[in-house]
DNA sequence: CAGGATCCCAAGCGATACTG
DNA sequence: CAGTATCGCTTGGGATCCTG
């Protein structure tokens, strides 16, 4: 992850410091709940429920896991309305939204290679137990 | 993660067969250490030892199994010279360089927000307890 | 040196029940 | 409806030992 370790200088603690967290944060954010809720939120905005539906597969218990973690890192703004029942909406923030860009661009890789998956994952397991 | 779930007729199985395929490799590469490795790779050629030391942090363990999975889904390619010792290389495969770029995009989205984000995340944390 | 196999603990996660 | 808390299973993943 280093930005280019080449001739760091030791006492440059300060650019160690920032690769771990940088490190810290890719890995955090490198999950698979976090990458999908990313992904499903886009640039709308929809309610806990609705997140819990459209993330499909993911427990009430991750999803306010998740984003909890995403907010406290701003990558997703939560706005509370005080009505009864609550209302509580979430959006991407602007970092979220550039994140978001990258993210897309995996999941548009997972579907262009799909079929080259596919085969190779055929090829593999025939030459295993050959 | 559908390409787009507009209005698909339900006997579209195929579709959603590789929606799921899609899934399914999406969750299964975005993963830490999968990534990890594609970054280290970048468009060198490691040994197994040689990676072992530059993706630090990870397990002789989770790196054979890690590797296994990128080599069957055909993101990495293994050359194994039939030497005594033994000498095993990975590089990346042409899907494996394109995804990598992708990856490359999350790393230096987490050098570049490094700063807002650790600020944001005093603020959420300040906020908490408050 | 590369890597399989085994043991074992800790973290991740789901299910359920409870609050505002 | 949104969110917290608790409990328990399941899994990920580390440590260690063994083989070609």
């Amino acid at each position: 992850m280093g930005s280019e370790q080449a001739g760091r200088a030791p006492e440059d603690a300060d650019a160690v410091r920032a690769d771990s967290l940088a490190r810290e944060i890719f890995t955090g954010v490198a999950s698979k709940w976090s990458l999908l809720i990313i992904e499903v939120l886009r640039d709308r905005t929809l309610r806990f429920s609705e997140l819990r539906d459209e993330v499909e597969g993911i427990s009430h218990k991750m999803l306010t896991q998740t984003l909890r973690r995403l907010e406290r890192d701003g990558v997703v703004h939560r706005t509370v309305h005080p009505t009864v029942p609550p209302r509580v909406e979430y959006r991407l923030t602007d970092a979220g939204r550039s994140l978001r860009d990258t993210v897309n661009g995996m999941c548009a890789w997972s579907r262009m290679h799909l079929d080259e998956i596919e085969a190779s994952r055929h090829r593999f397991d025939a030459q295993q137990h050959a």
